[in-house]
This record gives C-alpha cells, structure tokens and sequence, in this order.
DNA sequence: GTCAAGAGTTTGTTAGGACATATGGACGTT
DNA sequence: AACGTCCATATGTCCTAACAAACTCTTGAC
C-alpha cells in the first residue's frame, strides 16, 4: 500500500488540504505514484498526517476533480493520470505559453472605443450600441504566427486606453486591475480562413483554422471579456480533461 | 435576499445535498434566480432547510464547480450562468443528440479486431499488437453525415463482436457491460478532410474538419478507449464551461 | 464444485461546532 | 472632502462523530 511522504506545516497559511493535495499531485507527476497505484484509505492517512478526515478527504477531492485520482467506494483511491499535462485552467494563451517557455510574441493590430454591435452586445449583457473597447491582436510564437485575437471589453468594466498589450496579456491586465476571472463559456468550431485573417496568420485563403468564442465572467457573475479567436491549427490544439462526478 | 422555495425529502435515497443542488439549478434555469442575484448565506439557508451548513455547501459547491454561482467571502454568492447550455459532461456524442430530441442515425462502416498500432497502443496504454476493436462510424443528424468516428477498444475490457452500434452507443455499451467512465483526456483542433472523409461526410476534398482525440479512463483508472473523430464544422461546436477554483 | 449469505473494508453522506479571513460599509479623524 | 479604523457579515478552513452504502472476500450450505 503506497503511502507517500507527506507531511504538513501547520503554522503556515497554505490550507492543510491544498498542501496535501500538492505534495500527492507531485509524488504522481514525479511518478512515485504510479496509474493503477492505489493510496492508503482516507482514514489511516488522515490519521498518519494528524489531519481529520474531512481535511483528507478535501485534498483527495481536489485530485479526484482534477482528473488525477479515482475513488470507487469499497474498494479505494487510485491513481489514474498519465502524467502528460496539467488541467486545462482558466488562462489566457498567454498565459499559457508564458508557462511553457516559449517566445511568444504580441502584435496590437487595433485597440479603441466603439460601440457595441448585436453580438458582442448580447454576450457581455450590455446595451448595444454603448461603449467597449475593442482589442485586435496577432499572436506569434519563435516568430510564427500562432493566433489571431479579436476582443471586447466593456468600457464600464476596465480602462484600456494606456494599457500596452505587446507586453501584458488581457487576462495579466484584468488581475492587476482586481478583476478575478472565475467562469467561462467557450465554443469552439473551425472554418476556413478570409482572405485577411489568411494574411496574418501566414496562410492562404481558404487553410483551415481553429475558431474559439469564449465569454468571460468575474467573481461578481458580471461578463468582463467576450472574444473571438483563431488558431493556426497545425501549431495549437486545445487540451482538455474531462471529469465525471 | 431572494430564498428560492427549496424542500428536501429526508426519506429519498438522493443524497440531500444533490436535491437541493438540483432545485437551485432548476430555479436558476427558470430565471426565478436572475444572473447577479445574491443568495442567503449559507447559515441562514441551512437553518430554513433544517440542514447542517456542511450539506448546504456541498449544495452550493456543486453548482460554483458547473459555473452556475460564484462565491466571495464576506460578500455571499451570486447567480452568474447565463442560461445558455448545460455543463459539458462525460458523455458520448450520441447522448448528446438523444438528448437534444434529435433523429440521430449511426452507420456502421467497420467493427472488427485488429492489431493494435503504435499510437493507438501508446494512448490506450497497452502492447503495441495486442488485440483490440476498430469501430469505424458514421453519425448522421436528421440525415445529414455529421461525425466521421473511429474508436479503439481493448479486447480485454469489453468484447464488441455481437454488439449493433446502429442502435447502441459506445458509452452506453459501456454503462451496460459495468464500465464506469470517469476521466477523459481530449484534444480539440482542425484540418484539411481527406478524399475519403470528405466523401463520407458529404463534403469536398479539402474542407475543413474539426478533430477530436480522446482517451477514456474508467473508475480503476484503466484506458477504455481511444479515439479520434472528425466534425463537421458548419454543424456542429464544441461547448465547454472553465472554472477557476 | 457452485452459489449464496455474511463479514470486513472503504468511500459517501450528514451533523454540529469553532475559529480564521476577506469584504464592504459606517464612523470618526485629519 | 479624503483617508484610515473598526465592525458586522459571509465564506473559508478544520475538527469530532456517526451511520449508510457499495464492493471484496471468505465462509457455509446444497
């Protein structure tokens, strides 16, 4: 029965269960817990931790929600991920490739007031016509063009009018200004490219792309972002992991 | 401070947590709880139910992990989903139909054993020769092709010989035979259909086609099944819900 | 030998209580 | 008028405790 060396720091603010639960996810990334491993049961663990057992359970669920861990009642807790990729959050792409090392590069094709059309209007649950900042940006990465970005932000929302996006993401921009991203709606589909959109991303028209229409919500349930994007997709895939509960 | 009419039946076999879960939704979804709403605090609302506050925030804890509430501390938790679509969840393409009330036909173009190849090994997770099923479909809506579908199966985890997939989904093949699927890894891009897909899809060489790969995990963290399935775009999108925890 | 009943194991659900911490507004000071 | 402090509020974290339900394995009957 595998039992990890986990141990927690009482006195420090990291909740007890979020330190468990990384000190488990690391021992499976680092692959000393191995898929099909299955961990000791809540209760003997909770009890070698000196934790209680709802705190145990709370890390494992984390993992369980993360795709990491299964649970089958009688039987146990088992490892069940490949340790390919981290969960799918709620990052921009530039975030994304921040992370992973890679040169990536901004170019701010537009960025100005206008107002509002149907959709855009719609999607941000704002009257049509009134005031959004609209974002165009071409994304390259080591020098490829990779994304082609077109954004809408309310004007009610954040002031975008100083902010320089060659250097700072979107969703950079809106951490800084307070503004906590919780939930997003995305559809993503594919179409063949216009001819300007084909120019951009290096391509010819007609070359398929990857589109990807996402609607950004904030810890206030108000829409803070609506954007449509598209993806060179011989370059970008999007991953995800799906959990049922 | 709206308090939807929510009532808990102590003698049902679902949990109770889950029914009150399920009556917030169904009030969200109605539009009795409007995007921005405030909700009682957690205290009052188990207190009304004749509830512990644990239960009534595995409730609330349900609906913020489908994107449906937020939460604040020192502020209360808001209504934020637009009451657009459902969660996306772990199911097959063909629930997803049946569900929408859609004539959903399935052709079977190949179900046979074969050699597993190199990919299809490495993802299912098995030796690269060893015995598995090739399911090749074709999904058509209201007569219409809308999926080129080709599924792996390992010989170990199920038999497929004497199984009608006109009539009987993968995953519902699966749910009969005691396989509980629990995690699935995807990844979501775009390219050129080929003659043949083209063909079956009722398209033109060259059209462009959303691809999907996915590999399956049941509940004992085994590989169930890989697969890799072509869309056509124009009829149908991918829809998902982030959420940050 | 086969199958069913029962015991043991492990997660699932629920309760009740306590203290911590972030938020926002009220109030008072500068 | 602007700023900072304090307090009420609501969620976040953590604990102890108990019983229910699903699964596995062993035991016993036929």
């Amino acid at each position: 029965m595998p039992l990890p060396d986990v141990v927690v720091n009482r006195s420090s603010p990291v909740p007890l269960y979020f330190q468990v639960a990384e000190q488990l996810e690391r021992a499976i990334f680092e692959g000393k817990l191995a898929p099909g491993d299955r961990i000791a049961n809540e209760v003997a663990l909770a009890g070698d931790l000196g934790l209680s057992r709802p705190t145990m359970r709370q890390a494992i669920q984390l993992l369980v929600d993360k795709g990491m861990l299964v649970r089958k009642r009688g039987v146990g807790t088992q490892v069940v991920h490949p340790p390919i990729k981290r969960t799918v959050e709620l990052t921009s792409l530039y975030d994304d490739l921040k992370r992973g090392g890679r040169q990536a590069e901004t170019q701010v094709l537009d960025q100005q007031l206008v107002e509002a059309d149907e959709v855009a209007a719609s999607r941000l649950k704002v009257a049509e016509g009134s005031s959004v900042w609209k974002l165009d940006r071409l994304r390259t990465v080591d020098g490829e063009p990779l994304a082609l970005m077109r954004n809408f932000v309310p004007a009610a929302i954040s002031d975008l009018s100083h902010v320089d996006f060659t250097t700072t993401g979107l969703y950079e921009h809106f951490r800084a200004g307070g503004i906590h991203l919780r939930v997003a709606h995305q559809t993503i589909s594919a179409r063949r490219a216009e001819t300007a959109e084909a120019r951009l991303l290096g391509g010819r028209k007609g070359d398929p792309v990857l589109t990807m229409e996402r609607t950004s919500f904030d810890d206030s349930g108000r829409a803070v972002e609506y954007g449509t994007h598209l993806y060179r997709p011989d370059l970008y895939a999007y991953e995800t992991t799906l959990v049922d509960r």
